[in-house]
DNA sequence: GCAAATTTGTTCGTATGTATT
DNA sequence: CAATACATACGAACAAATTTG
């Protein structure tokens, strides 16, 4: 019999694990307080712990300080097209249509007030917009919710040539109804010709877990969008960070595709 | 003195991260042990372990049992286009040529023989080919390596139909140098039309940990590609799995885009 | 090839601090 | 204020993996 294989700690997590798949740990419920636990696996402190750990790190469970360890309530994940679909045309700007929202009509995004400021950009960013050393840039910053979750973190820098330029509504903390792709060629002539999105994960940043309310070790999606004028010059950077535990993406390749089959979700798949 | 705000062993992980970042622990260099640590740190060892469990996990460090910890040393980030780009005209393929590498010229992509079975789709994998119950499809299954690195596990899934009409090659277990969007034109007389990738991100399961050489905690990407003919019906589904902490991916929207900057790393952004 | 030394992994017990009810 | 529940920290012992002599 080869079954005492496992670490003790791996075990409970791993029945844990099932009852909560199972439904037998409803979503949102509590689990029973660690010193309950003790006694059921007949464990220490110390090894319940060890495996509630385990499930945090997966995002199966939260713990609350005075209160006790509840199973996490997922939310129905958040997806976005990156390619512009054929109906909102070329997309890509900064407001409300930036991302085209699937599922959209159930949803509702929201967004707080640009939060605007002109800065010497990092380097990362001043390397994408291709700015000079001491050049400036404007950065408008937004939190953005979809049906009140925080959905993602979103920050785009523009040359501070647009400003001076006669783009003043740039610097305006509100929005821009029309799009910033529409303002930018109405007043500065500069025409958007395309972006490239660039996709990295990381963990998550202090700022991040807390406005997401997701634990130190969950990871986010990181997306780039540099955006090129008719010169093919880089007009915008646009940085978006998304929690993973709540979003996927979709990109198109090809026109004329079905739609997406939005109930069903990509679950887990054998390798 | 409000000093004593973190934990201790959030200090240590911190001043370590710091030895870390500033090059004072190298990349690959051993860690002191944790009695060393123990001593510097005036902590005792369960401490010493919570700083490097933290360290583990934001995949900083390593643990060897009966070596040490070590520093991890990062490769340089694999790039993938999503897109097809101009060169390799309208692609989706399986093969090599399947997803366009970049920094192509500097790196070689290697793969192992294709492990061919013919089951009953999991479910997950049924609906998006739209296989009703009952329906058997070919799975075609490869470890994908760059410069001899674990870069990512893909499986592709052919509907039994295809088999059926002639195309008997896919259930070889060897390449189709051609390309299987080509074998498939020219035997069974379906042609691609497209394709939709839905990007994903989850923990790494037991096999993706071995294979990629990651933690329990690390997550991967998860892209499903759905490859439809002419009569907009899939004829493929592909899932593949990369490691987070080495893979990025690009989406070109647009034509006439610049070429990317690869020597640009997306680093860190501020929020 | 084997035994010893080294290093990390697991588990226990205990005590105290902090947040919530 | 008291009770409850999780968070941090210490010490100790043994197991498992690896290297060294």
């Amino acid at each position: 019999m080869a079954q005492q294989q496992q670490p003790m700690y791996q075990q409970i997590a791993e029945d844990l694990r099932k009852q909560i798949d199972t439904e037998v740990l409803k979503r949102g419920s509590q689990l029973p307080t660690e010193l309950e636990l003790r006694e059921r696996y007949d464990a220490s402190r110390n090894t319940i712990r060890d495996a509630i750990k385990r499930l945090i790190s997966q995002g199966l469970v939260e713990t609350r300080p005075g209160q006790g360890t509840f199973v996490t309530s997922k939310v129905d994940p958040f997806v976005t097209v990156i390619t512009a679909d054929a109906n909102t045309g070329f997309g890509g700007g900064e407001g409300a249509a930036y991302l085209s929202q699937v599922s959209a009509g159930h949803r509702r995004p929201s967004a707080t007030v640009p939060k605007v400021e002109v800065q010497a950009p990092p380097e990362p960013i001043a390397k994408r917009l291709r700015a000079g050393p001491g050049a400036q840039v404007v950065s408008r910053h937004q939190e953005r919710y979809i049906d009140g979750i925080p959905w993602s973190l979103q920050t785009s820098f523009y040359p501070m040539d647009f400003i001076v330029k006669g783009a003043t509504r740039l610097l305006m903390a509100e929005d821009i109804p029309e799009g910033a792709v529409r303002y930018l060629a109405d007043t500065v002539g500069v025409r958007q010709i395309g972006y490239r999105d660039w996709i990295t994960a990381r963990l998550a940043d202090d700022n991040e877990q807390r406005f997401f309310g997701i634990g130190h070790d969950s990871t986010v999606f990181v997306i780039f969008r540099t955006a090129f004028d008719q010169t093919k010059t880089p007009m915008r950077l646009t940085v978006t960070v998304f929690p993973t535990d709540r979003n996927q993406f979709i990109v198109n390749v090809g026109t004329d595709l079905p739609d997406p089959q939005y109930d069903e979700e990509p679950g887990e798949a054998a390798t």
